[in-house]
DNA sequence: GCCAACGTTGGC
DNA sequence: GCCAACGTTGGC
């Protein structure tokens, strides 16, 4: 495994538990609509990546499982479809402007992993997820992913 | 729903 | 090329 990184998805659109009934547990990661976010799915997430799923937006944010990548980075194809929440009219399929990836279920945990907690952690100080608040998808250490993990036995 | 952080956009 | 306005994100 290549690299870590966390995902943040809204549970009400698309959660954990969505990713895991998807046909072999395999979803499309789309909608990232940030320049920060896109460039690192864009230029650095690779197959068999591990990923965190985090939830926000929710009661308990925090992080509620984990996926692995299967497809590297391809154009969106919602940023083309004018009736799609995430249409964008400066996109063409020329020069798309946006990016997805698409990641395999691997586990949900019993209970989620929460922001408060982690902010407790003092090994996780250095966590992007602390660091820069609004970015929804970042690069997580091996030990940051090791410990998270612990947190959930 | 407020507001702060960050990146892009665009007028000049 | 400066910088104000704007869009997106997400904890609270």
């Amino acid at each position: 495994m290549a690299n870590y990184w966390l995902f943040k998805s809204e549970p009400d659109e698309y959660g954990i538990e969505d990713l895991r009934k998807e046909r072999d547990g395999v979803g499309r990661w789309n909608g990232i609509r940030n320049y920060q976010a896109r460039n690192f799915l864009r230029d650095e997430v690779v197959v068999g990546d591990g990923v965190l799923i985090y939830h926000s937006q929710c009661k308990v944010p925090g992080v509620a499982g984990t996926a692995k990548v299967v497809k590297a980075a391809y154009p969106d194809p919602a940023q083309f479809d004018s009736a799609s929440d995430y249409f964008d009219p400066k996109a063409t399929r020329e020069t798309p402007r946006w990016f997805c990836v698409d990641i395999q279920f691997d586990s949900a945990f019993d209970e989620v992993v929460p922001l408060k907690a982690i902010k407790q952690q003092e090994p996780l100080g250095e966590m992007v997820l602390l660091k820069q608040g609004r970015l929804s998808i970042q690069p997580v250490t091996a030990k940051e992913w090791k410990y998270i993990l612990k947190m959930t036995s």
